[in-house]
DNA sequence: GTGACCACCTGGCCGC
DNA sequence: TGCGGCCAGGTGGTCA
């Protein structure tokens, strides 16, 4: 499931190979990805605008066009992919952009979770999603102040609450686990009773973290791999998620679900 | 404002 | 072998 690293994974990817080329044609296969405007619009404000450059905030990449900016969140397992039009199609590709010199940029995404949004460049960042996230892990913004100030009234797990992306933006599932352990935080911990240590860890490797799975290209787990194909091998970095026993101390790693998540600790190091 | 729950989706896995 | 049921999880909506 892409998270920031295989968001950034993808982005710098793209942007080699499709910067400056212009969509000619566009063929939307499953509706409902198509967030805004409605669909018919969507198509037709698409066609002639040439792709400048490619940003991303928090898990959602950003094309940059002429006249608009296509947000595009990829959710559990949305995937992008260059082909030519000569290639055949294959299951699951829900939208195909047509560009220059018949390469096709195909959007492929087996549960359909995933969404995007056309809008003109001056209300993108005004409009949801992007609206409605947080701050990026390397904020200078982001302080154990901020965090103390945000997590003063929730009494959800900590767990859950790093999942929330109007606090910080980017984190999932994998990287919230991994963020725990070298915290050194029980994941069942309340939000509203961490300590400003915690807090300062929590930042502290949150960055650290997704840092290292940027440089590494990202994890590879279930489904995820970059535009070209390329997995990426922060998965054998990871230290509880999915895992046994832990690196640390040779406990057995417990899962549990928190709020409906997987959830993989250390009891012995995250008491 | 906060938290619990559900829907969206499909493929893989497991038990029978 | 085939079938049914469960699980995976990011996000948004609804309701208490």
């Amino acid at each position: 499931m892409p998270e920031l690293p295989e968001v950034e994974t993808v982005r710098r990817t793209l942007l080699n190979l499709i910067k400056g080329k212009t969509i000619t044609n566009i063929d939307v296969k499953y509706n409902r990805i198509i967030e805004y405007p409605k669909v018919d619009e969507f198509k037709k404000e698409i066609v002639g605008q040439k792709i400048n450059d490619m940003q991303r905030r928090g898990k959602i990449l950003i094309f940059v066009l002429d006249d608009y900016l296509l947000l595009s969140h990829l959710r559990m397992e949305g995937r992008y992919y260059i082909k030519s039009s000569k290639d055949e199609h294959v299951k699951h590709e829900h939208v195909i952009f047509t560009l220059d010199k018949k390469e096709e940029l195909r959007y492929l995404d087996t549960r359909k979770f995933g969404r995007m949004y056309l809008y003109p460049k001056d209300i993108a960042f005004t409009s949801k999603p992007i609206s409605e996230l947080g701050l990026e892990p390397w904020d200078k913004d982001l302080t154990a102040n901020y965090l103390k100030n945000k997590y003063k009234n929730k009494r959800l797990p900590i767990k859950t609450v790093l999942l929330d992306q109007s606090i910080i933006t980017g984190i999932g599932n994998i990287y919230d686990d991994e963020i725990l352990f070298k915290s050194r935080i029980n994941p069942l911990k309340k939000a509203s009773d961490l300590t400003d240590n915690d807090l300062e860890n929590i930042i502290k490797y949150t960055r650290e973290t997704l840092e290292k799975a940027i440089k590494l290209g990202g994890s590879t787990i279930h489904s995820y791999e970059s535009a070209e194909g390329v997995t990426g091998r922060f998965q054998n970095e990871l230290n509880v998620h999915t895992k046994d026993i832990c690196p640390v101390c040779g406990t057995k790693i417990v899962k549990i679900k928190v709020n409906g998540r997987g959830t993989y600790y250390c009891p012995n190091c995250q008491k």
